[in-house]
DNA sequence: TATGAATGAGTGTTCATTCAT
DNA sequence: AATGAATGAACACTCATTCAT
């Protein structure tokens, strides 16, 4: 297994991280039941009994790794600056960056599968979750509303169905793929592939939400 | 646990069965690596050494499990017999079911995570998967070419990116409904809720494949 | 370690018994909290599992030793059918009595002890401790009572101090004999100072309840 | 957990003091096996390497906490001033200090009995206990003989056996007070209960020692 | 066909203790 | 003197699987 070096010893703020950072990819790669503590200690190139003075427990560690992920894409999506774009492009822009985020971080995907297996039970406990979730609805509300006043969308569609169709179209083709290799019988994951899928989903969206397509 | 009867004793037949149907029951709500062979031989109310002699193992029962849920919705989907219908109405039929069947059959949509956590390895050693898997697509496809023959559907559409997002939109909102609870701080699950999903699912196929929506 | 031989395979009571004679011993020389379910499945030549598959988990290992010591030393108490006996006689053989199980049965000294430290949880739990218990009070008022009718023993001596003070004389001795060697500079063990202590101990009881002792 | 307060930082005999009560609660509360070197420090509002610091390990931790409670108590029987009473009234008062102390300084019964677990291994190695016994026994012994020759008590009693008794008639109660509710169905730390079983326990001793009860 | 006892490798977690500052 | 991060051995307990009948 790749672990992570060591840079100085007697760093509580370095290990906490490398922990972190190493129960990310294990969660991802095993989920939460299939991970092991074991394992992360390993990559973390830490001391497993600093799993439990850091998070306390593999399930804290879970709770922490995931409110981390979810952090990590309601930032990066704020970072997208939609209110400077035109309404088609910012929406263009947002299906876009959906798609790559996902694209270049596997683990949040299979994160969140993992988290819903086990029925949302630590987002649940999560404080910070339902804030940063808050300002991400909102973004694409204003969006929407603005594309309206334009002229350019199509009123009366609501937000959280548009949210989770974008997040679906992207998120279903990654996290089945590969059973879906087997039930296409087709290269998912091929360069054209996915340029193809993307502008799929870009269409999808744009013929769902604008006047003129 | 609920336990289904035993019938009568000495029926191979149907231990087997009540062995793979407790055994999706367990999959499904655990996973792969989280279901117990313990608890899957008690809700089939059947001794866990049958399990090792029908199945010859954990993975070898979950790829029994997968096999029926797969042969099981493509079975259904071919009943549908959309043939019979004008092509907008297949369309729709077709989105409605997919809709109805994940919804009926929360078990599906579970066991194909965890085979995709595992990524699709007991799929692969599948016979069966292939065969059904056709029929699927080809099904699709005929639908797609007879819309553009007949004029009402767009021309240049792929089947597998088609299939992948009526599958998607739906699969999505019921897989990730615990954490999207919270996201989206609502009940995904309220009849509503449902109703309107699948309009909005229906309306964004419709739009998206359909000269005229 | 001692460990006792597997007499035949498969017998499940034979396991159980072997098993509860081992945690007997282990619980004994450790407590609760130092005895080592390791330890207990070695002496008992049974596999650590086993342990869980007929008690559920070590506390409920130690429940069943601490009733079965408890079932025990009232069994034989009933079995010295003091009813046959003159007062004085069944008082006397009581506390010898007393004195001789504790010493031929260490285990059951500090079972008691150890289960005092843990504030009777598990007593608190058994159904079968109250029952045996109330036919062991019920053996000593009757005895009193005859006394007193027959005009040898003080009346008004309440059942539960004497029991109290007749056990106490002689678990006292014994469950601190190790710091007493060291308090009062003597081996407390040898032949002649257990002799000399059961006959102080007799004496104590006597000169308690007897009017002429 | 409650925690005493560090009165001024860097008081090497205060810090040592603090930790040595904290660790007779813990020591008290869960045994020597049972105690967490962790909760100790904590209690004693002292950093975990103190212990090791002052005391070097847990162990001597426990010889210490065990010698300073032996100490204690041997140092209050000698403020009786037994020699100021007439024999009778020294006497009582000796069973009465006994059992108040034993109730009042509860953790003094169960470090004792997990010293006896130990089968005294702490005690074996403390200099000071020997010392501290030698004058205990010594003047319980003048007391016997002062009463002989005022021609109260009988002679010929061992103060050893008496020592012992009247130690056991209080601490076996009192340290098997969780599961002597059980068996005898009471609650015996009421308090009519303890004024009744001190009450016994000087008649008890007086009928055994002296000549007139 | 069916049963339940038995197994050994592993699980997450806890512990007393030591190291570096 | 004092701190808190770090360690490795152990701990109770679990698991899929096989054996004996």
């Amino acid at each position: 297994m790749q672990t992570t070096p060591k840079p100085k010893q007697r760093d509580a703020e370095a290990t906490r991280k490398r922990i972190l950072a190493a129960a990310k990819k294990e969660f991802a790669k095993s989920g939460l039941g299939g991970a092991r503590v074991d394992d992360i200690a390993e990559r973390a190139n830490a001391n497993k009994r600093m799993i439990y003075h850091y998070f306390g427990g593999k399930e804290d560690l879970f709770q922490a790794v995931l409110e981390e992920a979810y952090t990590d894409i309601r930032t990066a999506e704020q970072k997208l600056d939609l209110d400077r774009l035109p309404p088609r492009e910012a929406l263009e822009t947002l299906v876009r960056f959906t798609w790559d985020y996902y694209l270049k971080n596997p683990e949040f995907i299979t994160l969140v599968n993992s988290e819903n297996l086990h029925r949302a039970k630590h987002l649940k406990k999560s404080e910070v979750i339902p804030v940063v979730s808050r300002r991400f609805v909102s973004m694409v509300k204003t969006l929407l509303d603005r594309g309206v006043a334009e002229g350019v969308f199509r009123p009366g569609i609501d937000e959280t169905q548009l949210n989770i169709t974008i997040a679906a179209i992207g998120y279903y083709y990654l996290t089945n793929r590969y059973t879906g290799a087997i039930v296409y019988d087709r290269d998912l994951m091929a360069k054209d592939a996915l340029e193809q899928r993307v502008d799929f989903n870009i269409d999808t969206v744009m013929r769902l939400v604008c006047l003129e397509p």
